[in-house]
RNA sequence: GGGCGCGUAGCUCAGUGGCAAGAGCGCGUGACUCACAUUCACGAGGUCGUAGGUUCGAUCCCUACCGCGCCCA
């Protein structure tokens, strides 16, 4: 692959599938992804967000590692030592699940019947296929972390971080142990955190019971949606401030059912205006309850257990289910004259966020981290702008989750996962937390210690990431070169899950953010906007997409008109306007280097003096264009630099300048010739340079057949707009000339004239313009077929059977004897002029107005007088037209 | 109840306090033009959700409202 390959040699199409496992494998030869601590070079880092080896990659996974790549790639060109850093996350509950149902189907039993260190194998041979599908999907991608650093969340050093920080916080006394309410999801056996119930509106009954009152014949009214949690009451509350309970407060109620007597409290957390304004209190299954148990010292009565029956606790209605105690409840009520009414009433229901089945709230023994201290100096780093979140607003949901946190429940009763280093004495029942299994109690020296079978939240390992993938807690090279990482590029939904708990802990064990930016991208949504999910069967395989269009195509649709925070639908068309555009580069390539052939070139700028106009557009554009795309990636508008390339790539760069330059290339004289080459090929160059982060097979196979192929476009420098020289004499005179060209364009097409059918062109212009046209003659007939341009005076011989139309101050004419149809040309010309006037008109109204002219910046004003003298003059042209066409009929 | 986002061309979405507001797809007309029909040329299509306000000037900033979606409680 050397420049004599050229582009002749290349197929006129480009097919991805072809050239994208050989350019993967050049990569990875090159060890081009490699990230080594090098302290000559500054570093660049992004965590990639461990996807989860429960299964194989979506396309919103697609997403996130493909604005990753792009900024990796992008960083390791402009001379950073990138690190990439990838991985795996163990996904506890999800993965346990998975295998779990894969053993069901595949071989008839639970993970009962395999014991737990076996279950444990089967789910690391499980974790190894998965992990290893993920990391072919990511190649196939074009993903570029840095694979030597793979890391797994449970493998031996990660968990060894994992115990660490477990040991510390807990000697910091901010992990507990205790019994509170918690999340049970009954279906997952397993206790979840707050954000992992999600809220859902359902209409429910609101059950009006009444209470006697202690030592008296009156009753009180409660409203409760869950009648079955009466017979864990002990407490009644109202508001302190309502004065038509105030004296009850003090008084007893008797749990119906139960015949339990209860006091009646005051609580500011009651609504008076809920119901009759005094609610039963159930701390031991409800939050809020719990709450008010713990300030007013009730009993906590758990009457449902972790598989959703009726604990003894809950007398005769003990054994039964749930739901099945609910309706032998409201049935006693009814047959004791207790149940006043039902209605119907809407309320939030809290449902597994993995199985969407009815959480229960109820009280147990768990192990918790202590959030208030942790929460605050996290708070801060955000509100001080150390870590900053791209879109701003998303730091709004990340503070507000923060002010409101509650201490987070870690432990599940799972078997895949970190293992609580937690052993408890059988002798005098204290708990021992250590590194390592302690050989005997360190309170009694008792030698009978057991250890804790629950593991750990997963999150609790993720939280570590960005410094354990790096070998905390020892003092590694890595962490003081690559650590803190510099971006973190993940989906909205995962904030509160995952990016507060790396802040928080990281801040606790380094001192240090983990990241600077965060940089917040959407969700992916199926073409009707819905959510993509396994169940609704609408979810994207990204290898079909690559295996369809490829990757560039793939990546092209993920990025293109994607502006960061906003969710994006999935479209088929914009994977083909991916693959189209990669086609169109591919053939831009082939064309140039079809001509670099012919003679040796060297790639550079040509001297000043050697350049024509459209040269000096040209590389005045690319000058702009660098500079735009940068200020697009400092602000991580990723969609909106990508737009721009494709833009000049396309319309400015093959529509314009590559059909400019054709007949210099085909030509005689051999410094135009040259000169032309050259600004072609830095176009060309600066193109793939620039697009290389975002479809990067394409452009490295392409630069892999151009004439500087020795270096890989991976590693190639990054475009710096100060290697474009600026005219920007030439940008105003090739937009003339465009406007020109246009001009005619249109006429013809006016008249259906064929583009094969060459026309003669008649021009009108003042010195100026007609010295400008003048020198882009061939241009005009290049690109508009045009037979001849002849210049005429204004005064005298203009043409009669001839179609008009006016750029700014130039008139031109087509003359076409025999076509004209005269009423149609004038209804045109008129039609022209109305529109023509009407801006006219607006631009009049800005000049006359004072305050315009006097408030409004000076470049604004001389930039409105220069339209309307230009539109007047057009104004002026179509006018004489007319009445020459008028005075002809 | 609190917070947030969205509403711009037929569809999906970018965008900006000041050009005649853009793209992709779709649509209409013409062309197999020697890099590319996964193409080229030309065109149609928008009161930038509604009503006020700030401003010399608002699609953009502010307020209210309507519609859609999301998050938190």
């Amino acid at each position: 692959m050397t420049a004599s390959a050229g582009g002749s040699t290349l197929p006129s199409r480009y097919d991805p599938a072809e050239v994208e496992e050989d350019i993967y494998r050049l990569w990875e030869e090159g060890r081009y992804f490699r990230a080594r601590v090098d302290c000559s070079r500054p570093p660049y880092t992004i965590m990639m967000p461990p996807p989860n080896v429960t299964s194989d990659l979506h396309v919103g996974h697609a997403l996130n590692n493909t604005l990753q790549d792009v900024l990796i790639r992008r960083a390791r060109m402009r001379g950073f030592e990138s690190l990439w850093q990838p991985g795996t996350d163990h996904a506890g509950i999800a993965t346990q699940r998975v295998v779990e149902m894969h053993l069901r189907e595949d071989r008839g039993i639970t993970r009962h019947d395999l014991g737990r260190e076996e279950f444990v194998r089967e789910t690391w041979r499980w974790k190894e296929k998965y992990e290893d599908n993920i990391v072919q999907q990511l190649k196939r991608l074009g993903a570029s972390p840095d694979w030597d650093r793979i890391r797994f969340t449970f493998d031996d050093g990660l968990s060894r971080a994992v115990k660490e920080v477990f040991v510390r916080l807990y000697e910091r006394d901010l992990i507990y142990r205790g019994d509170y309410l918690i999340n049970w999801c009954i279906d997952c056996g397993t206790a979840l955190s707050d954000i992992e119930v999600e809220h859902e509106d359902k209409v429910g009954r609101l059950y009006h019971v009444r209470y006697p009152l202690a030592g008296s014949d009156d009753h009180i009214v409660v409203a409760t949606t869950r009648p079955e949690t009466i017979l864990g009451d002990t407490g009644m509350a109202v508001h302190p401030d309502d004065g038509r309970y105030s004296h009850l407060i003090g008084e007893c109620a008797v749990v119906p059912l139960m015949d339990r007597e209860v006091p009646i409290i005051a609580d500011d957390w009651v609504d008076p205006d809920f119901g009759t304004g005094i609610v039963k209190v159930t701390p031991g299954h409800d939050p809020n309850d719990f709450e008010m148990g713990l300030r007013a010292d009730l009993p906590t009565i758990k009457v449902i257990d972790e598989d959703g029956r009726m604990t003894d606790d809950a007398g005769m209605y003990a054994g039964l289910d749930r739901e099945e105690a609910r309706e032998r409840v409201v049935e006693d009520l009814k047959a004791g004259g207790l149940l006043e009414r039902i209605e119907e009433h809407e309320h939030a229901v809290g449902m597994c966020y993995r199985c969407d089945s009815v959480v229960e709230p109820l009280v147990s023994k768990q192990w918790f981290v202590r959030m208030k201290p942790l929460a605050e100096p996290a708070m801060q780093v955000v509100r001080d702008g150390k870590v900053k979140f791209v879109p701003e607003r998303f730091s709004r949901v990340y503070l507000n989750w923060m002010e409101n946190i509650r201490d987070w429940c870690i432990s599940r009763p799972l078997w895949w996962g970190h293992q609580i280093p937690a052993w408890y004495c059988a002798e005098c029942g204290e708990i021992n937390v250590a590194r390592q299994e302690p050989e005997e109690c360190a309170s009694c020296a008792g030698s009978e210690l057991t250890r804790d079978t629950d593991v750990l939240d997963t999150w609790f390992s993720s939280a570590l990431w960005p410094f354990s993938t790096q070998g905390w807690p020892d003092e590694t090279e890595e962490m003081s070169y690559f650590f803190p990482g510099d971006v973190l590029v993940t989906a909205w939904d995962i904030i509160p899950f995952w990016v507060a708990r790396m802040i928080f802990t990281s801040l606790e064990f380094t001192g240090e953010v983990p990241f600077h930016d965060v940089l917040i991208h959407g969700v992916v949504l199926d073409p009707q906007g819905r959510k993509m999910s396994k169940s609704l069967g609408n979810g994207v395989d990204p290898l079909e997409v690559i295996e369809d269009y490829g990757a560039d195509a793939l990546r092209f649709c993920l990025l293109f008109g994607n502006k960061p925070g906003n969710d994006m639908r999935f479209h088929w068309d914009r994977t083909e306007a991916g693959r189209n555009f990669a086609n169109k580069l591919w053939n831009a390539c082939r064309f140039v280097l079809m001509h670099l052939d012919e003679d040796d070139f060297t790639p550079g700028v040509p001297d000043a003096e050697e350049l024509e106009t459209e040269d000096r557009w040209l590389l005045t554009r690319l000058h702009e264009l660098v500079e735009t795309v940068d200020d697009h990636f400092t602000g991580y508008q990723l969609g909106e630099a990508l737009r721009e390339i494709y833009d000049f790539a396309w319309s400015e760069y093959c529509d314009w300048y590559i059909e400019l330059v054709k007949s210099r290339l085909a030509g005689d004289d051999s410094c135009s010739r040259r000169a032309a080459l050259q600004v072609l090929y830095s176009g060309l160059s600066a193109i793939l340079r620039l697009l290389h982060p975002f479809m990067p097979f394409v452009t490295e196979q392409m630069w892999q057949a151009g004439p500087e192929s020795d270096e890989q476009l991976i590693c190639a420098p990054w475009p710096r707009s100060e290697d474009f020289p600026v005219k920007s004499r030439a940008r105003y005179e090739m937009q003339s000339f465009m406007e020109v060209i246009r001009c005619i364009r249109n006429l013809r097409a006016e008249v259906n004239v064929p583009p094969s059918q060459q026309v003669m062109v008649q021009i009108i212009a003042g010195e100026e313009d007609r010295q400008l046209i003048g020198d882009l003659q061939h241009h005009i007939e290049d690109m508009a077929g045009v037979s001849e341009v002849q210049f005429l005076e204004g005064t005298n011989d203009r043409p009669q059977q001839a179609l008009a139309g006016v750029a700014s101050d130039v008139q031109v004419f087509l003359p076409l004897r025999g076509v004209i149809d005269l009423e149609r040309e004038i209804e045109r010309l008129n039609s022209n002029l109305t529109e023509v006037m009407t801006r006219i008109e607006k631009s009049r109204g800005k000049l006359a107005n004072e305050d315009f002219v006097q408030k409004a910046p000076r470049e604004v004003v001389d930039q409105e007088r220069r339209r309307l003298s230009e539109t007047e003059s057009e104004a002026e042209h179509l006018k004489r037209r007319l009445a020459e066409l008028q005075d002809e009929g």
